[in-house]
RNA sequence: GCCGGUGUAGUUCAAUGGUAGAACGAGGGACUCAUAAGCCCUAAACAGUGGUCCGAUUCCACUCACCGGCACCA
């Protein structure tokens, strides 16, 4: 019986598309969960939507369309883009998915209901309509929302709280211990040191009047749950949690990892661990905490107009580029900047000039000169490759990719193969076949990164010919 | 304001208490199996000030700059 691997992405907003940030997060996760297959494991990718939200209402009715069909449309797009992007997820779930997911909200609601951690109390706060939630007076400027130019209600609502002060210490010893391991270091001590402080008690639920989509307290149908009990428990419901089958759960259920960028960090690493304990279910293993792609050094913002649209570049260099380029050069820990230019040059040495012209190179002294293709053992992967991808450092495993490109053309460089095969057929012909076998091995590693051009590179060897063109043309 | 982090070649990063490595980009060279690709060579950097030390880019202090966190912003 094969080890299990659950691993997931953030479920994302359908208020517009995704943009690189996003496209990020899920390459990551797939690229993970393609390497875990590898190794043999069972493995369940997760990647959604995050419906149950006002802002999708507004959206929807700005564009005009009722809101279902607006939702219906752009999860489409995620899809065709994670298509593109050959995201080999096993289950998209959307939360306005009544009978997959709000069972499952619904049950866990319940199980924080009956481990005596909710409660019904008055709010009083600062409501500000554009952001559908209170905000602090910290906020404010002059007295006015600075992202929205109103002026926020003071307003008193009934709510039910999760008494999320109860966990502090008992997530923080879980943290502390590494039973839930926060990677990078960094986002460890920061999120320690918030729970050091200890944490509040948590609004977790909103008058149903005021809210139009949402799904309803159990037992209460006045309330409907807010987000942290409906988003967050995407990552069970998916499983069946709460269903009549919950196979899927009982055998994935505790997540290997949880992809997540660093803006969600606190509810991943508190109120969700908090809401687990409270409900008695296991702990998530690890949360990859990675940083934002900022565009031209500055944070992507529609104002600013410097939005990067994985698509645009997906059809201009396919989507396997890149996925290569998010792994290879955006730190999966810290932010990483991006511009067209630095794309550009970045497919052309690694992927033209590199693994291409590499493959071009070897295939066509094969071609020419063994009679009939190798036969591969299994060979070997460098260890620091599967170390690398053991600590979630997919740039390093990709740079190692590289790296082993540059030995390999230095090598033909050393060798002269092609020279040698004219004056001594037996060697030159021995020196090609190792060539053939590393560049397997370079396919191998490919695999999670770019699953299409990993299986043509191991076809192109078994047929025992050169590319008929170009694997990655290389652009001006 | 408080806490934490960062500041190294044009760019992205690395290392080290004894005068700094790589990749991309730039310039030059010899070759030709290959996508005028690859290989070899060259130029190019330790934010600033002070301190500890025989000696600091590395340790400490301060200054400047940038980044992150500081609770309901997925």
């Amino acid at each position: 019986m094969s080890k299990t691997f659950y691993i997931t992405t953030p479920i994302f907003y359908p208020n517009a598309n995704l943009h690189m940030g996003h496209a990020y997060s899920t390459t990551l996760a797939d690229i993970i969960a393609r390497y875990r297959r590898l190794l043999n494991d069972d493995v369940y990718l997760l990647t959604g939507a995050d419906e149950n939200t006002e802002k999708v209402v507004r959206a929807a009715s700005a564009a005009n369309i009722e809101p279902q069909g607006y939702l219906d449309g752009i999860v489409q797009n995620f899809k065709t883009l994670f298509q593109k992007l050959h995201i080999s997820y096993d289950q998209f779930i959307r939360t306005s998915d009544e009978k997959v997911h709000w069972p499952g909200a619904q049950a866990m609601w319940q199980r924080l209901v009956d481990a005596g951690d909710i409660e019904k109390r008055s709010y009083q706060g600062l409501y500000c309509v554009g952001h559908e939630a209170f905000i602090t007076e910290k906020e404010l400027m002059n007295g006015i929302c600075p992202e929205h130019g109103e002026a926020p209600q003071q307003i008193s609502e009934e709510n039910y709280f999760f008494r999320l002060s109860k966990y502090t210490h008992l997530v923080r010893g879980k943290i502390q211990r590494g039973e839930l391991e926060i990677i990078p270091e960094t986002r460890r001590n920061e999120i320690l040191a918030l729970l050091e402080r200890g944490l509040e008690d948590v609004s977790f639920s909103r008058p149903s009047h005021k809210v139009s989509v949402g799904i309803p307290v159990p037992g209460d149908a006045s309330q409907k749950i807010y987000v942290w009990c409906d988003a967050l428990v995407n990552y069970i419901s998916a499983l069946g949690f709460g269903r009549v089958d919950d196979t899927l759960f009982k055998q994935f259920w505790p997540a290997d990892v949880h992809i997540i960028g660093k803006d969600i960090l606190r509810f991943h690493a508190a109120i969700w661990p908090a809401m687990l304990l409270s409900a008695k279910l296991p702990l998530p293993k690890r949360l990859l905490v990675h940083g934002f792609i900022t565009s031209g050094g500055k944070k992507m913002s529609k104002t600013l107009g410097n939005v990067i649209d994985p698509s645009v570049l997906i059809s201009e260099y396919g989507g396997e580029a890149v996925r290569f380029f998010l792994a290879r050069h955006v730190s999966p820990f810290e932010d990483s900047d991006f511009t067209p230019t630095s794309f550009k040059d970045a497919y052309n040495a690694d992927l033209a000039n590199g693994i291409g012209n590499l493959a071009s190179r070897i295939l066509k002294m094969a071609e020419d000169h063994l009679e009939e293709p190798i036969t591969i053992e299994e060979n070997l992967i460098p260890e620091a490759y599967t170390h690398a991808f053991d600590t979630l450092n997919i740039q390093r495993a990709a740079e190692i990719i590289s790296e082993t490109v540059a030995r390999l053309d230095r090598r033909i460089q050393e060798t002269q193969p092609f020279k040698l095969v004219k004056t001594d057929s037996e060697k030159g012909k021995a020196v090609i076949t190792e060539l053939v076998v590393d560049l397997y091995t370079v396919g191998r590693m490919l695999n999670p990164f770019m699953p299409e051009t990993s299986k043509k590179i191991k076809e192109l060897i078994k047929g025992n010919r050169m590319p008929s063109e170009p694997l990655f043309p290389r652009k001006a």
